[in-house]
RNA sequence: GCCGGGAUGGCGGAACUGGUAGACGCACGGGACUUAAAAUCCCGAGAACUUAGGUUCGUGCGGGUUCGACUCCCGCUCCCGGUACCA
């Protein structure tokens, strides 16, 4: 009798003999011949806890690891802190201690809570990016992009978060309301510094075709977020005024039908046109005070204004008034818009709220188009055009970007949505932009030599003004260029700048003397397979797939050593739902994976993440199936009892033979999900399935018990890189060579897969009416005779006359009949 | 509006390139063991009709292709995620 299933007890003793025998560390080796493989979760912030996110995060992670070390590859499996951010301010205020005591508790908390999961990191490549010896990399990543003209500061309407005190970028503001904090943020005329992401607009996007490995969903993201769109530039004249009107349009064709423009609130020509027209000003003043948030922008009333000013039409030399309206943006494009009421939906209702003309100028190519109803949005044919008339949307579109080409009136142009990456933060915790202000000089980059900038990580925050404002010792330097007394710039990075590059960093995470060692990027990159949530699919995944190339650019690796896209695969898993919704402290529905991993073991806890859903799917927590999966681990240990039945007869040939088969084709099924889109539901299922045939089958004698152990030895196997403390366990008590995490992945041997008899379908019409047993090299003829003698299958072929009889083999037999 | 994804038992979910729909698990019902319970094991189970054997219906809805459709095609409905006054 073998004693019950101790979960506590196998793990922590298999967690020992692991560290001891230091089986999860990458080796850099080069006499190492194994293929390398890099295996990485999104590392966490260290709030204090793990949630349940992160552990299916972890648990997916570490079944790939760990699959793919059984497969012989040499894996980097990494893990590290994402440990600069707002919550450590925050708690730093209530406990009043600086974020620093907070955070590295944290990560020592946070780092026992991952080793009790049993999950195979390799720890001694283990980063906080707080830390001075991995942000001083960043700095100095910043100071080239400052030579190269890449990082700059510059003032411009950017986004405010109030609670958060500090900008955020575009991609950080969701429904026009901070992503953090949910506040609705305002927008403001502040002095950031950018890294031009928008130079790399065209790369970023063209480069998402060979992200072959990554799901269409976040593909699609990025290239919505991109939104590249081609089109025309076009200069209009202003009235009595040197300058130009430019705006972007995607419809040149429609040019012809221009009768008003509009520009934005916060446009220089609006601006000038307030300053003796109290009643604009006003206006302006208003359309200021409108956040992004306005929750329903689609009901939002379009209001605008006569500036007064009136604009010169490039080829008809017509003056048509220049309005302000409020739904120009005036982030977008040049802030201005030409108007073509009779050909676009809003302008033709701004027209007619304004009384302003509709000229049409595009007509459907078949058909007419009541042009009181709405806007012709379609394209057509050319008309009121002068010269243009007669053509098609789209010759003309080429016609007369042409024409404003030879005219100097405009050209082609392509625009893209996406806005360069605003990375500085009016925040302490985060890692200091290495510029000093000189009144003279501007702002100076650090020298490499007084790199890193260190983050005085003695300061008290007290909610308002980073402190850094008030730290004399960090504030004042002298100027790199000219040496006179300087101020240091006081904001700190936003933290997804160190989430851009860890995944580089985790190849030489200790280099003392470059950001990244060229031959360890050779080695491990692009990742392999990335997997965590998808809620990153817009900033972190995409700011890291810029950095990398701003890395590679920056000469720290070519393309060949550390390819063009950072990470090869992507798996987003679902969210962990409780009651159908995300778990959340406001909720009360977490569930704490400590309390499962005291309660039934860090492999249940493991097990269930795994089985429960597909991984890109959302999980339903149920404490039940939890359970499930526990009883799923003691029936497989109480298999190890069956093991000793020793008789003097054997088991009979067949049902030894059929064990083998279900044996091998839940090795070849394992294997088959590994490899194809990681359905670990279905590998775990089949896995129960292979445990429910153990258990049905009572092994006797030799043959039956060496049958028995080869199925027992093939479960611990594939166990492994879900269960791995249990597989282990499991293993060594079946006297496996290797313990069963360092084991070889299994084998199928084709030879048990090969069937005597088959088992035949056979349908009359298309429906199922029985089945036949036949000889595995039975033909149609031998098949249809079979079915013809089954007393079930044969009435149904009474007074019919056979038209057709297919033959899937080893499948069905389908008898198509007609009466006679 | 646009871009993705989805809809299969009471529930989570299976079904390879069209070939036995509902694997596996949860919950449920019945039985065994037990003084009893827990634990464990065995059996049952999509729905309707049927004495049995069985028959019919069934993968969101309506059509189509096919010997055969959860799977392919056309047209819808609803749900989820993303995004949006984008010029």
């Amino acid at each position: 009798m073998t004693e019950r299933y101790e979960a506590q007890q196998v793990e922590e003793k298999w967690q020992q003999i692991w560290a001891d025998l230091d089986c999860d560390s990458a080796s850099d080796d080069p006499a190492d011949q194994r293929p390398s493989y890099y295996c990485l979760v999104m590392f966490p912030y260290p709030s204090g806890n793990l949630h349940m996110g992160h552990v299916r995060n972890y648990c997916l992670g570490d079944a790939v690891a760990r699959y793919k070390r059984m497969q012989g590859f040499n894996v980097l499996h990494p893990i590290g802190w994402d440990a600069f951010g707002l919550p450590a301010e925050n708690a730093a205020i209530k406990h009043k201690r600086p974020p620093a005591e907070w955070t590295y508790a944290n990560i020592d908390q946070m780092r026992g809570q991952l080793k009790r999961l049993g999950l195979s990191y390799d720890w001694s490549r283990e980063i906080a990016t707080c830390h001075p010896d991995y942000y001083r990399w960043e700095q100095w990543m910043f100071t080239q992009l400052m030579d190269k003209g890449l990082a700059y500061q510059k003032e411009a309407e950017v986004n405010w978060c109030d609670p958060c005190h500090t900008v955020l970028a575009n991609e950080q503001v969701e429904n026009g309301a901070c992503w953090r904090c949910e506040t609705p943020v305002v927008k403001k005329n502040l002095k950031q510094w950018f890294i031009r992401i928008t130079d790399y607009a065209e790369e970023l996007l063209a480069d998402l075709d060979t992200l072959s490995g990554w799901p269409e969903k976040v593909i699609g993201m990025q290239r919505n977020w991109i939104g590249k769109s081609s089109g025309a530039e076009v200069s209009f004249g202003i009235e009595g005024c040197d300058e130009t009107l430019d705006i972007f349009t995607t419809r040149p064709d429609t040019l012809m039908g221009v009768t008003y423009m509009a520009v934005a609130a916060g446009h220089p020509l609006a601006k000038k046109a307030a300053e003796n027209n109290p009643e604009l000003a006003a206006f302006l003043d208003e359309c200021s005070k409108i956040s992004t948030k306005e929750a329903d922008v689609e009901t939002m009333e379009k209001k605008g204004m006569d500036t007064g000013f009136d604009a010169i039409h490039p080829v008809s030399g017509e003056k048509v008034p220049i309005w302000v309206a409020n739904f120009v943006l005036m982030g977008y494009g040049t802030g201005a818009v030409m108007s073509v009421p009779a050909h676009d939906q809003r302008d033709f209702e701004f027209a007619r709220k304004y009384g302003l003309n509709i000229k049409q100028v595009i007509r459907p190519a078949d058909g007419d188009w009541d042009m009181d109803a709405a806007a012709f949005t379609e394209t057509g044919i050319l008309v009121n055009s002068s010269e243009f008339d007669g053509l098609s949307s789209s010759e003309a579109k080429t016609a007369i970007t042409a024409y404003l080409a030879a005219n100097g009136k405009g050209g082609e142009r392509v625009q893209y949505r996406l806005r360069d990456w605003l990375v500085s933060r009016q925040r302490y915790w985060g890692a200091p932009i290495p510029a000093i202000h000189c009144d003279d000089c501007g702002a100076v980059a650090v020298p490499e030599d007084e790199l890193p900038v260190e983050l005085p990580t003695h300061l008290q925050p007290t909610g308002g003004a980073s402190p850094l404002s008030e730290c004399a010792a960090f504030k004042h330097a002298d100027c790199p260029q000219c040496g006179k007394p300087a101020v240091r710039e006081l904001d700190t990075f936003d933290t997804f700048m160190e989430s851009s590059w860890y995944m580089n960093r985790y190849t030489s995470p200790r280099n003392q003397n470059a950001m990244v060692d060229a031959a360890a990027i050779a080695k491990w990159t692009p990742v392999d397979q990335y997997i965590g949530g998808v809620e990153h699919a817009v900033l972190h995944l995409l700011y890291a797939r810029f950095y990398h190339k701003l890395m590679r650019d920056t000469g720290l690796f070519t393309s060949e050593q550390g390819g063009d896209e950072p990470f090869k695969n992507l798996l987003t898993q679902g969210m962990v739902l409780k009651d159908g919704s995300k778990m959340s402290k406001s909720k009360g529905n977490t569930v704490d994976p400590n309390a499962i991993i005291e309660r039934f073991g860090a492999d249940t806890a493991r097990l269930f993440t795994l089985f429960a859903a597909p991984p890109e799917k959302e999980l339903e927590w149920n404490d039940a199936a939890v359970e499930g999966a526990h009883r799923f681990l003691k029936r497989v240990w109480r298999l190890l009892e069956k093991l000793d039945g020793k008789t003097a007869e054997d088991n009979d040939a067949a049902a030894v033979k059929a064990l083998r088969l279900d044996i091998h084709a839940t090795i070849k099924k394992v294997t088959h999900a590994f490899e194809h889109g990681f359905a670990f539901n279905v590998a775990i299922a089949a896995l129960m399935e292979l445990s429910n045939s153990l258990q049905a089958f009572a092994p006797k004698g030799e043959t039956g018990q060496a049958a028995f152990r080869e199925g027992l030895q093939a479960l611990a196997a594939m166990l492994a890189p879900f269960v791995p403390h249990f597989s282990c366990e499991i293993g060594g008590r079946l006297g496996m060579d290797k313990i069963a995490v360092l084991s070889d992945w299994p084998q199928v041997d084709e030879t048990a897969l090969v069937q005597d008899e088959i088992t035949l379908v056979v349908q009359i019409q298309g429906k199922k009416r029985g089945e036949i047993t036949l000889p595995k090299d039975a033909g149609q003829d031998d098949a249809l005779a079979a079915a013809q003698s089954d007393v079930s299958i044969a009435k149904w072929l009474e007074n019919m006359h056979i038209v057709k009889v297919i033959l899937v083999p080893g499948r069905l037999l389908n008898i198509v009949v007609r009466p006679q």
